[in-house]
RNA sequence: CGGGGUGUAGCUUAGCCUGGUAGAGCGCCUGGUUUGGGACCAGGAGGUCGCAGGUUCGAAUCCUGUCGCCCCGACCA
């Protein structure tokens, strides 16, 4: 039993000027966490209770469903990402860490860094202490800090430079063992994020710098999240817009034949998509095939896509790049023969074909079939492109970015749109970590295999935010009675009145024999401030105890997500508190 | 890193265009009156106007630079 007068809750009036959104300004406003510079907070005594909350209930899952709790140093040699496969890209997002005394330069290469994620350190570990396929499968979690130096941190702790995590790594002898462990996870999180009182969807997911073979993100539907959903509730499809596919081109689409020979055409100053679709040329956008130049890991290489579409970047990733980018004007021109704006992919036409690493074109490009596309000379395209006879293609590929509207890729329904925040990720990464570090087992037959890996994340303090950002009203937060920080407010009116004040700790004391946690509010305030401050902090359950009350021999009972206040009396409050909190802890 | 915005008391801000004593509300302290949905009265403390230069008799205000923060974009739990 916690009193207000001795605890630290700084509830404010205001929303400081920084915070934008409903969640951000109540994890200020309610006294949960202040601000000590850009994506980095401290969490005050509420915040901490919830952030505590969470962690308990998400250890409980992972143990559950046989994970093993260990804690990994948040400082990491360098040497280990560097001899990692994705020191290139992950170091951009890394927080280097050496000496900070004065006089000491610090080395052109990082010592130390601050763990943004902990592959490249429990991969060694599993590799020097686990050889033999006895020991297999082995899941290990843990719920930490992590650091990433976000170039943009946001809304709070909903993108932040320093953050607490739940990251698990399992480690299993075959593929299907994989597969098992995944699924495993994926039924904790779901476990996880209902328990917590959370609507998190799970949603096929790209893998991204992380590599490995398939993935599913969590998300909380919000208008706030950062990531676009593409589904379909009745086939049960649901992807992040940066995975999503759709059913736009068939499967048994046959090639187009040749509508006519290669025909080349002046277009002096037409440089894009919409310049072609315009009088005189008037080829609609459908009916062109868009060239775009990029570098991978130092080489360029081509994407084709049909005029009308945009490109999903994120699609690239399946190349196998380690890292790229857009090339620029200077980069194009010399392998190309011409500049953004009349590049194309017509066999023959580029000025130094070899110089490519690939030809890379969206299978949609199928359904223009024969089209106009850029001739590689500065004002010129050639016009009875067929997709089949004159494109140089290496590979097709699925890599446009999906729109709504177009076909399920199930059902062959409408495809929607929502945004979300992503709230965990689970990654099945084959053996891209254990053959690089060595994390290999001996079998049965004395046979050396990599194992076989998996890793799971779970943004705990997003996680946080994305509640009360699905939890709250004009009035302030409204908790899971899971992660509330209190269960119970006890709103002692008159504090000063001997008896209020013991029937406050009878009350209270009762309420925690039933399992709640009970703060009494007996600051010598006036009634409106403490209603305000209770829906403020949104403690789920809230007993009034008043002396205008107490006269009439009652106590009042109110739930923070109903309407309702239920006048009980004196006499029954501590059966029906107790009642109320069995009730709760029901629903939780 | 590109684009936009913004920095004045613990918080929210006015003043800046048009240079001349830095003002309010909340919060805080003292006293009093109040007491069931953010009370009222009286008194009080609290500011190098982000920082550094410059222009000027004089700069919160104009100029230059710099830093922090916020928002939009690319990335992520």
């Amino acid at each position: 039993m916690k009193f207000w007068s001795q605890y630290f809750i700084p509830t404010l009036k205001e929303s400081p000027a920084d915070a934008e959104i409903a969640s951000h300004k109540l994890l200020i406003r309610a006294g949960l966490v202040r601000k000590l510079g850009g994506g980095l907070y401290t969490y005050l005594p509420l915040g901490l209770r919830v952030m505590q909350k969470l962690t308990q209930i998400c250890r409980e899952e992972m143990e559950r469903a046989g994970a093993i709790e260990l804690q990994m140093p948040l400082l990491h040699p360098a040497e280990n990402w560097v001899h990692g496969p994705r020191w290139a890209a992950a170091r951009e997002i890394m927080f280097r860490a050496d000496s900070a005394g004065e006089g000491k330069r610090s080395p052109r290469e990082p010592e130390y860094v601050l763990g943004p994620t902990h592959e490249e350190i429990i991969t060694p570990l599993v590799k020097a202490e686990i050889t033999s396929y006895r020991d297999l499968p082995k899941n290990f979690f843990q719920i930490a800090t992590k650091f990433r130096n976000e170039i943009r941190p946001r809304f709070g702790l909903m993108r932040a430079r320093e953050f607490v995590m739940m990251d698990a790594y399992s480690f299993d002898a075959t593929d299907e063992g994989s597969v098992k462990s995944y699924h495993a996870m994926k039924a904790a999180y779901e476990a996880f994020f209902r328990r917590i009182g959370a609507t998190a969807i799970a949603v096929e997911a790209d893998t991204g710098v992380m590599g490995g073979s398939f993935s599913h993100e969590f998300m909380v539907p919000a208008e706030i999240g950062d990531d676009d959903v593409i589904y379909n509730e009745e086939s049960g499809y649901a992807a992040n817009r940066e995975k999503a596919t759709s059913g736009l081109v068939p499967k048994d689409l046959p090639d187009a034949a040749p509508a006519g020979g290669l025909e080349e055409f002046a277009t002096p100053g037409v440089l894009t998509i919409a310049a072609l679709e315009a009088a005189p040329h008037s080829v609609p956008a459908d009916r062109q095939f868009k060239t775009l130049v990029y570098v991978g890991d130092g080489k360029p290489f081509l994407v084709i896509l049909r005029g009308c579409d945009e490109l999903e970047e994120t699609k690239l990733g399946s190349l196998g790049f380690t890292v790229f980018r857009p090339a620029t004007p200077e980069e194009i021109e010399p392998v190309m023969g011409a500049r953004p704006g009349s590049l194309g992919a017509v066999r023959g036409t580029a000025k130094n074909f070899p110089a490519l690493a690939g030809v890379f074109a969206d299978q949609a490009i199928r359904l223009v079939g024969n089209g106009v596309t850029g001739a590689n000379k500065d004002g010129f395209h050639l016009r009875n492109v067929n997709v089949s006879r004159d494109l140089a293609v290496t590979k097709f590929g699925d890599f446009r970015r999906v729109r709504p509207g177009e076909p399920d890729p199930r059902s062959g329904a409408p495809l929607k749109v929502r945004r979300g925040i992503e709230v965990g990720h689970i990654f099945k990464l084959g053996t891209k970590y254990s053959e690089i570090f060595g994390a290999a087992y001996t079998d049965d037959q004395k046979q050396n295999h990599p194992m076989v890996m998996g890793c799971y994340g779970i943004g705990i303090s997003r996680t946080l935010q994305a509640i009360i950002e699905q939890g709250h009203d004009a009035d302030g937060i409204v908790w899971p009675w899971a992660v509330a920080p209190f269960q119970v407010l006890i709103c002692l009116l008159d504090p000063q009145l001997p008896e209020a004040m013991e029937l406050a700790r009878t009350l209270g004391a009762a309420a925690e024999a039933a399992g709640a946690e009970v703060i009494i509010d007996d600051r010598a305030e006036r009634p409106g401030v403490k209603f305000k401050d209770a829906d403020l902090i949104g403690v789920p359950l809230r007993l009034t105890i008043g002396g205008r009350g107490l006269k009439d021999g009652i106590v009042e009972l109110k739930w923070r997500a109903a309407k309702d206040i239920a006048k009980v009396p004196v006499a029954e409050a501590e059966a029906q508190l107790a009642a109320a909190v069995r009730e709760g802890q029901a629903k939780a």
